[in-house]
DNA sequence: GACGGGATTTACT
DNA sequence: GTAAATCCCGTCA
C-alpha cells in the first residue's frame, strides 16, 4: 500500500526516519520499476541542526526544495559525483529531511545492475550514492512528489521490532558537537545492505 | 569570475 | 589504510 500525503505531513521526523525502516521504496523511470526495502536512514532536523543544509535558516537555490511541504524528494550532488536521495517531511518552511542511505534490493535487480555497472549484489544499493544510482535518481529529479508515479514508498506490512532498529551517530559529517554525534542514524540490525559500521 | 569544499565510492598500496 | 575522482554550488572579490 502506497504511503499517502498525510504520512509525510508529520513533523515528527525522527519517528518517520525509524518508521521508514522496513518500508519499500520504488522508482518507475524509463519504463523500469526498481526498488527494495529501506534498511538505513538518517534524519536532518532543519535550521537548528548544524549538519543540515538549512542550518541557521540558510536559503539557497540548492536547498530550496527542503523548505517545501513534506512528501517531495530533495536530490543534491555530493563530491561532484554522487546524487543523494532525501525525503522532505513536515510543514512547508520547516526544512527537515530524511536521507535514505541504503535499501535491500528486491525489484528490477537486473536494471539496477545495468545502472551501477559491474558491482557485486551486496553493494548494489549500499550507501546513499549507490542507492540513488541504482534507482536511476539524479539531481534533475529534485522536487518530485512521492504521491505521484515516478518515485514512491509502500507499506507492505513488514514489521520491524523497535529493538531491531539501531541508532548511531550520522556518517560523514564535518559539523561541530553536539550534532556530530547525536544518534540520528537508524538501521535494521543485522541487514547486510546497511552501509558503514553496523553495530 | 575564481576558489574551496562536500551527508561518497572505488581502486589502489 | 589512503587517495583520487569530479562538479556544481555558495561565497567572496
Amino acid at each position: 500500500m502506497k504511503l499517502i500525503q498525510s504520512f509525510y505531513d508529520s513533523d515528527d521526523t525522527l519517528k518517520m526516519a525509524k518508521d521508514l525502516i522496513g518500508h519499500f521504496l520504488y522508482t518507475n523511470l524509463d519504463g523500469n520499476i526498481t526498488g527494495g526495502m529501506i534498511v538505513e536512514t538518517e534524519a536532518y532536523m532543519g535550521v537548528t541542526d548544524s549538519s543540515c543544509h538549512t542550518f541557521n535558516n540558510r536559503k539557497t537555490n540548492r536547498n530550496a526544495t527542503m523548505y517545501c511541504q513534506g512528501g517531495v524528494i530533495y536530490m543534491y550532488v555530493c563530491y561532484g559525483i554522487h546524487d543523494m536521495l532525501n525525503i522532505v517531511t513536515g510543514s512547508e518552511g520547516d526544512s527537515q529531511v530524511i536521507l535514505i542511505r541504503a535499501i535491500e534490493p528486491l525489484t528490477g535487480i537486473e536494471i539496477m545492475k545495468e545502472r551501477r555497472g559491474d558491482v557485486p549484489l551486496k553493494r548494489l544499493t549500499k550507501g546513499p550514492g549507490s542507492l540513488a544510482k541504482a534507482l536511476g535518481l539524479k539531481r534533475i529529479h529534485d522536487g518530485i512528489s512521492l504521491t505521484e508515479d515516478k518515485v514512491w514508498i509502500e507499506d507492505q506490512g513488514f514489521k520491524v521490532e523497535p529493538e531491531n532498529i539501531i541508532e548511531t551517530a550520522r556518517i560523514g559529517l564535518g559539523c561541530p558537537e553536539p550534532y556530530f554525534s547525536i544518534p540520528w542514524r537508524f538501521f535494521l540490525k543485522g541487514n547486510v545492505f546497511v552501509s558503514g559500521k553496523t553495530k
